[in-house]
RNA sequence: GGGCUCGUGGCUUAGCCAGGAUAUAGCGUCGGGCUUCUAACCCGAAUGUCAGGGGUUCGAAUCCUCUCGGGCCCGCCA
């Protein structure tokens, strides 16, 4: 792994912290204000913060210490400046020429980081009583974009999907599939919801059906074989069509890890033994209850029903537990709705010594009607807005590229379809709540995926012309100092960026960041592609070398779309 | 009622945690660009009391506080 921009901050950090010793005074690595700016490759404003100290203007201990800066020989710092009190950086040749073989040396690797801990994601997890909507998967490309952007960090990430599989909703699902008749021919999760839908509306009618679920969850919990049974059948009808609709998503998880799993094994007993332990449980109206006070919950948290039986709380703190001890690191990716709950658990789980999760928060998704809701019926289920989308999408390719035989055409639609809807939800930074809106979702002309899928597109579209029409070698050595426009060196210093994003979206979780970026870079080529013949350069040093370095663009921009888990179509 | 969170041009949105250089970008609008590597592209223009008031600071979109508006949550659902 080769850092760029992360290697060109830990130099020009070194550089200044010597500069300004030189100048008399002492200053922490923390407090060299270093920031991106328009106006520099890095810029510092540590003047600012010298200056009280110092009884000198900004201004003029910038140029204090600029006077003092040495550059050492072959460092990634090509000049150092102060501009009114900031002290600004510009990169060396020798970094841009270090990117393009950086680029060229690690191809798909390149932006990587150093082998890390082991992380163990868990991420949609929605109920399985009927398909993902909407609102699901923005958890679910959350999620899966974070463990992305986790492993090109560099560790180890297994994902998790916790299966409801008997909580008082499962046993409404269980119970409306044997009221009502499953319609088969349709997805198993749209089938299972459509029984589940029919069936609270009973349960409204009729609340003396209630008991009957309550006694259905009791039997579970007591380990009544057939009753589990017909959970486990319904369960698995609605997972079955969940991991299709992810599949499609591009979203992989590693392991499906049911809630019972953990009643069965006695660790929600133990678990509740050992709070209990505690001394900050107590009895309140027959259930079991515990005090988190002192964490700054007002109320108790509730972990046993008074019949005895355990509750979703119980079970995930259980298989918190359990997850604690498989990993270095714990994080889930949850709803808004999850807030007050997660740190409930947080705080249990922190009383009886247990590592607690990292919690990823996002807000909800909602419908112009109001908030979604599948006991309701209502919800966009998002098969249906794939078929939406990827339908349009074809039309587009068919309109654009009407030649292309009928795979191509099918295969792009996916591409750009699927990478249109995942760009779409994770370019929002989570803690905004959103409106879902067709048009929007439909929309391919603005500066979304399918944008930077045809920067990749073009990229590869010159490649192949070259080696056909100049016999291009991609192995051949090249001068990457050829590359001096404007454009070049832009898309040059864009596409070193690359490992430092992906280490602030993995230190802050949050993966908004890397699709900002990928718009960016997907731009800085177009722009690049706009002003600068390739196949047409006059010198043919410097055709081999603007050769190389769409080579580069087409290899960063396929490696920043990998992490987002969107296509990379080599034409569109 | 209490808690958390969001509020940035007509619409969507970055920046806010770690306060500083003309507030980011897209859509839409207006104008320009295909005999040249895919025009799902590029260039230019107009559009902002950064919800509102108060405070801290040499300096606030960013920190504190209040008000208003949206979202989420508030013990035996998940």
């Amino acid at each position: 792994m080769i850092l760029l921009f992360l290697e060109l901050k830990i130099q020009a950090a070194l550089i200044l912290k010597d500069a300004i010793q030189s100048a008399g005074f002492e200053i922490e690595d923390s407090e060299l204000y270093f920031e991106t700016s328009p106006h520099a490759d890095l810029a510092s404003r540590a003047a600012f913060k010298l200056a009280s100290l110092a009884k000198k203007s900004p201004k003029d201990l910038a140029a204090l210490i600029a006077s003092k800066i040495e550059i050492p020989d072959g460092s990634y710092i090509g000049e150092i400046k102060p501009v009114g009190p900031y002290i600004n950086f510009w990169a060396s040749r020798n970094y841009l020429d270090g990117t393009v073989a950086a680029i060229l040396t690690e191809q798909e690797k390149f932006g990587c980081g150093a082998p890390k801990d082991k992380i163990l994601l868990e991420h949609t997890s929605a109920n399985p009583n009927g398909p993902l909507h909407v609102g699901h998967i923005r958890n679910s490309i959350i999620g899966d974009t974070l463990a992305r952007i986790l492993k090109r960090a560099g560790y180890e990430v297994e994902v998790q999907y916790y299966v409801n599989d008997m909580g008082r909703q499962i046993a409404v699902v269980s119970w409306a599939c044997e009221r009502f008749e499953l319609d088969l021919s349709k997805k198993s999760d749209s089938a299972i919801a459509e029984v589940y839908i029919k069936a609270n509306a009973a349960l409204e009618e009729h609340p003396e059906y209630v008991d009957f679920i309550d006694s259905l969850m009791e039997k579970v919990e007591a380990g009544d074989v057939g009753t589990i049974e017909s959970f486990d059948k319904a369960v698995s009808l609605s997972v079955a069509g969940i991991k299709e609709t992810l599949l499609r998503l591009n979203v992989s998880h590693d392991k499906f890890v049911k809630e019972s799993t953990f009643l069965k094994s006695g660790a929600v007993h133990d678990i509740v033994e050992r709070i209990k332990a505690t001394g900050r449980t107590d009895i309140d109206k027959g259930a079991l209850v515990v005090d988190l006070l002192d964490y700054g919950f007002e109320k108790t948290l509730v972990i046993q029903r008074s019949n005895g039986t355990s509750l979703y709380t119980t079970r995930d703190l259980a298989y918190h537990e359990w997850k604690a001890t498989r990993a270095d690191r714990v994080i889930d990716v949850f709803g808004a709705d999850h807030k007050l709950i997660s740190g409930q658990l947080r705080a249990t789980l922190n009383a009886i010594g247990i590592q607690e999760p990292e919690v990823v928060i996002f807000e909800f998704v909602s419908l112009p009607e109001g908030s979604m809701s599948t006991r309701r019926g209502q919800f966009i289920s998002a098969d249906d807005l794939f078929d939406k989308v990827t339908t349009e999408a074809f039309e587009q390719v068919e309109s654009r590229r009407p030649d292309t035989s009928e795979e191509f055409k099918r295969e792009v639609a996916e591409m750009v379809g699927m990478g249109a809807v995942r760009y779409d939800i994770v370019r929002v930074s989570p803690e905004k709540s959103t409106v879902f809106n067709w048009k929007e979702a439909m929309d391919f002309e603005k500066q979304g995926a399918p944008y930077i899928q045809y920067s990749h597109a073009r990229a590869c579209s010159i490649l192949e012309k070259a080696k056909e029409e100049v016999a291009w070698d991609p192995n051949a050595k090249i001068d990457s100092s050829l590359l001096v426009e404007d454009s070049e060196i832009a898309l040059i210093k864009k596409m070193a960026l690359f490992d430092s994003i992906i280490d602030n979206c993995a230190r802050d979780l949050k993966p908004h960041t890397l699709a900002i970026y990928a718009r960016e870079l997907a731009d800085a080529f177009n722009q690049f592609y706009r002003f600068v013949p390739v196949i047409a350069a006059e010198d043919e040093q410097v055709r081999a070398a603007r050769l190389v370095l769409a080579d580069c663009a087409r290899i960063v921009i396929a490696n920043a779309l990998d992490t987002l888990g969107i296509g990379a179509p080599e034409s569109m």
